[in-house]
DNA sequence: CTGTTTCGTTTCGGTACCGTATCATTCAAA
DNA sequence: TTTGAATGATACGGTACCGAAACGAAACAG
């Protein structure tokens, strides 16, 4: 059954995962770098900078940068391409993955407390 | 795996929210930024410093940043309270009002292929 | 080979944020 | 009235981020 969110229920979710997020000790990702993360774990790969700068409409340097960032916490993980030794490919981790499958979690606990 | 599509569509529901955040020119606020702004228009007034600070379990410091450069941005407004002028209580604004609103939209257009 | 283009990265100046500690102001109790 | 507590703001040192520009390495075209 398909969930028909009234607004005031669609802003308590967004709180309610933005609060999880802010108490919890987790790595607190920016909405760019949760953006770039979810990109590289829900769409197919190959991932590379240029490409992820072009689909999320931001510069490469943010990308490089976020993910400077976001490798040094090992959720994502950086290759060059030996086809084309000018790419680098960005490959997910194991660490990564957890932590998506995390968010994705507390969505849906969150969610699923909302008075329907 | 029904838990796998389901996963699945909580993170696209939480990709459009930060996709949309990202793309936009809007003003473009941190989780905790963001935590505290829907607190502050979700939750009964009155609002203070540290009332929002405990109530999100972060410094005070963090959130007198928080509203300064929410403030900047006509977000929130912030006046003393004549009763016991130590106080701050944090209101509402109309272009605050305006922004939760549309963020309400982008969770609901997404929102309706959440299963839950 | 010699440009030229395409990558990703780095540099630059500037801004914002963090946590800890301290501040001035205000109130309230001794 | 003086002392103490409470509130919000600020100083500090450090980190991360931004956009724009320049950079080196690699691939490509002639």
């Amino acid at each position: 059954m398909p969930l028909h969110l009234r607004a005031g229920q669609a802003l308590e979710l967004l709180r309610s995962i933005a609060l999880a997020e802010v108490r919890d000790d987790a790595p607190d990702l920016s909405l760019r770098q949760m953006a770039i993360l979810l990109t590289i774990y829900l769409d197919p790969p190959p991932h590379t900078v240029r490409g992820l700068a072009a689909k999320l409409n931001v510069t490469k340097p943010v990308v490089t940068r976020a993910l400077d960032t976001m490798g040094a916490k090992k959720l994502v993980s950086r290759h060059r391409d030996e086809r084309d030794r000018r790419n680098v490919l960005v490959k997910r981790t194991l660490e990564g993955a957890l932590y998506v499958e995390r968010l994705g979690d507390v969505v849906i606990a969150r969610g699923g407390e909302l008075p329907l």
